[in-house]
RNA sequence: GCGGAAGUAGCUCAAUUGGUAGAGCGAUAGCCUUCCAAGCUAUAGGUUGCGGGUUCGAGACCCGUCUUCCGCUCCA
C-alpha cells in the first residue's frame, strides 16, 4: 500500500469515527478484537444499503421472496453442508521455521516413511494411534505421537513444536439449560443454509415455480484466524445473500445473467466503473461448477465484496441425504422430479459499507487565489444518505428558527433531516457535507415573506430559490428510490 | 498464529538526558453575522490503553497484557 492510500484510508478510517459511522466494540474495556459497532449514522447508511437490496431484488423480480431464517441452527445441518468437517483440523506450528502443519498430516507422512523403510509393523501401530487419537479428538495426545516418533519440521528440521490446536471456524455455544443435556450449537457461519433448509417450506406456501429465488439479509460468524483491515473481515458480520433456483443444465446460463445485474447494481450506487472488476475463481471449492467475485478496488488493494458461485445440487442433495428428506421439484414443463441446481449472489455488508466510504470521502480543496479553504464531504448517492436534508435558519433570531421547524416537521414524516442553528451558515453547511446530507434548505428573512427557501445542493454547492411548498415533491425526486431501482 | 511497529482529549499531534500532561481542529454556552469553515468571550474533555515493577519522582525505563497497523500465513 502506497503513502498516499494508506493516509487516505486512515483519513477514511478516522472521519467514521469522528462522525458517528463506524465504532470498535466496546471501546471502553479496549475494544475486541475485529468486532466493531456501527453508530447514529452508520445504522442509517447500512439500513439504506440493506433496504436498496431487498427492493432490488424481492421488489423487483416476481419470482424472488425474501425470509428471515434464525441464526441458530439444527446442528447436523453443519454436517451437512461440510462445515464441521472441513474446518476441524489439528493444527501444529513449528516455533523455528513459523511453518503450520495439520498435525495429522505429519503424522501420515510418518507412516509413508516407516512402510518405504519397510517397517510395517511401525506404520500400523501408529496408523492405529493417529486413528484413536482423532477419533478421540485428543489433542495433546496428537502432540505426545509427534514428540514420541521424533517427527521433525521438514524445514527447519527441529522438534520445537507448539501445542496442538484445534482451528474450527465455527463459534459454539451451549443449547439447553442444565449442563448434562445440553446439546452444542453453532452460530451460523454463513446465512446460505438457512434458505437450502427452508427451500421446500417456501416452494411450496409460495406456489414457486423454478426457476426461482430466495434472498436473505442476516448475520454470520466466523472465528478468523487473522482478521483485519477494520470492517473488511470481522468475526461477526452480515451477510445478503440470494439463492437462485434453477433447471439442471440452465445454470450457467443464469451464472452469466446474474454476473451482469450484480455487477450493474454495484455501479448504480455511485461506484467508479473503473474501481469494480470481475475475478475468476481458478480453485474451485468443492460444491461449486463455476464460481467469480466481484472485487472493488480498496486503498489497499482490489477485494472482494460479492461473490457469485454455482452451487451446483450439492447443498439441497447434502441437505436430503442427512436429513432423510426429499428436496425435489416437479417440473411440469418437462414433467420431470429433480434436485434444482442453485446460483448463490453473496455480499459481504460490511465490505459494502466500506466501498461506500471509500467511494464517498474527499478531502476537498476549495482555495481561491490566497485564500485558503478545505472541505471534507462524503458524496452519498443521495438515496442512499444517513441524513437526507438539513433545515437551517440563516440567523437565529426574527423568528427564522420558528419557521425552519415549521419545514422540518413536515419533511421529518418522510426522512431523517437535521435542525441545525450553532455557528454561522457557512460552518453548518461543511457540518452537513462531513456526514454526506445532500441538501441543505435555509430559511432567510425572505422566507418569512414570500415562503420560500434556498435550497443548498452538496455536490454542487449551488443553491437555488425553491418554494416551501414544492419542497416535498423536490426532495422525493432527489432522494426517492425510484430513481436508483429505475437505473437497474 | 509468527515477526516488526504503535497506543497521550472526539480527531491530528506536542511534552529537553525521567521532574507540575499541552496545542490546533472539533464540541458546548453566549456574542457577532442577511448564504459557504478557521472572528470574540467562556466552558467541558486525559489515572498518558490496562496491570505490575524500577525510582525521591514514570507519558518516557523494564515485564506482562489488550487493541490497532504492516509483512508472512490462512481464508469451504
Amino acid at each position: 500500500m502506497s503513502k498516499q492510500t494508506d493516509d487516505f484510508f486512515k483519513q477514511v478510517v478516522s472521519h467514521a469515527k469522528e462522525y458517528g459511522f463506524v465504532f470498535p466494540s466496546s471501546e471502553i474495556y479496549d475494544g475486541l478484537s475485529a468486532v466493531y459497532d456501527y453508530g447514529q449514522l452508520g445504522a442509517e447508511l447500512k439500513n439504506n444499503l440493506k433496504q436498496y437490496w431487498w427492493k432490488a431484488m424481492v421488489q423487483l423480480h416476481e419470482n424472488i421472496v425474501g425470509i428471515d431464517a434464525a441464526i441458530f441452527m439444527h446442528p447436523t445441518t453443519w454436517k451437512a453442508s461440510g462445515h464441521v468437517d472441513g474446518f476441524n483440523d489439528p493444527m501444529i506450528d513449528n516455533k523455528d521455521s513459523k511453518k503450520r502443519y495439520r498435525a495429522d498430516q505429519l503424522i501420515e507422512d510418518k507412516i509413508t516413511r516407516y512402510e518405504t523403510d519397510g517397517k510395517a509393523d511401525k506404520a500400523q501401530q501408529l496408523q492405529t494411534d493417529l486413528d484413536a487419537a482423532l477419533n478421540d479428538d485428543d489433542l495433546p495426545r496428537l502432540k505426545a505421537i509427534i514428540e514420541e516418533h521424533g517427527i521433525v519440521c521438514p524445514v527447519s528440521g527441529t522438534k520445537n513444536w507448539t501445542e496442538v490446536r484445534q482451528f474450527n471456524l465455527m463459534f459454539s455455544t451451549q443449547m439447553g439449560a442444565s449442563a448434562e443435556d445440553a446439546e452444542t450449537v453453532y452460530l451460523r457461519p454463513e446465512t446460505a443454509q438457512g434458505i437450502f433448509v427452508n427451500f421446500l417450506n417456501v416452494q411450496k406456501s409460495g406456489r414457486m415455480k423454478v426457476p426461482f429465488g430466495i434472498a436473505q439479509i442476516g448475520k454470520a460468524f466466523r472465528n478468523e484466524v487473522i482478521a483485519r483491515q477494520f470492517i473488511m473481515r470481522m468475526r461477526e458480520f452480515e451477510q445478503m445473500e440470494l439463492q437462485f433456483f434453477v433447471r439442471p443444465g440452465t445454470e450457467l446460463e443464469w451464472y452469466e445473467k446474474w454476473k451482469e445485474i450484480r455487477l450493474k447494481w454495484h455501479l448504480s450506487i455511485g461506484g467508479n466503473p473503473v474501481k469494480y472488476r470481475y475475478h475468476d475463481h481458478v480453485k474451485l471449492a468443492h460444491y461449486a461448477n463455476a464460481a467469480v467475485d466481484i472485487e472493488y478496488e480498496f486503498p489497499f488493494g482490489f477485494k472482494e465484496v460479492e461473490g457469485i458461485h454455482s452451487r451446483t445440487d450439492f447443498d439441497l442433495k447434502q441437505h436430503q441425504k442427512f436429513s432423510g428428506k426429499k428436496l425435489q421439484y416437479f417440473d411440469p414443463e418437462i414433467n420431470q422430479n429433480y434436485v434444482p441446481y442453485v446460483i448463490e449472489t453473496s455480499i459481504g455488508l460490511d465490505r459494502l459499507f466500506l466501498t461506500v466510504l471509500c467511494n464517498s470521502f474527499e478531502e476537498q480543496d476549495l482555495s481561491t487565489g490566497d485564500k485558503k479553504d478545505a472541505r471534507s464531504v462524503l458524496r452519498f448517492h443521495p438515496t442512499l444518505a444517513p441524513v437526507k436534508a438539513a433545515v437551517l435558519p440563516l440567523t437565529k433570531k426574527d423568528g427564522l428558527p420558528d419557521k425552519a421547524r415549521e419545514i422540518l416537521g413536515r419533511l421529518k414524516m418522510d426522512y431523517n433531516v437535521q435542525y441545525d442553528e450553532k455557528d454561522s451558515i457557512g460552518k453548518r453547511y461543511r457540518r452537513q457535507d462531513a456526514i454526506g446530507t445532500p441538501f441543505c434548505i435555509t430559511v432567510d428573512y425572505q422566507s418569512l415573506e414570500d415562503n420560500t427557501v434556498t435550497l443548498r445542493h452538496r455536490d454542487s454547492m449551488e443553491q437555488e430559490r425553491v418554494a416551501i411548498s414544492d419542497l416535498n415533491r423536490i426532495v422525493d425526486d432527489l432522494v426517492g428510490w425510484k430513481n436508483m431501482l429505475a437505473a437497474l
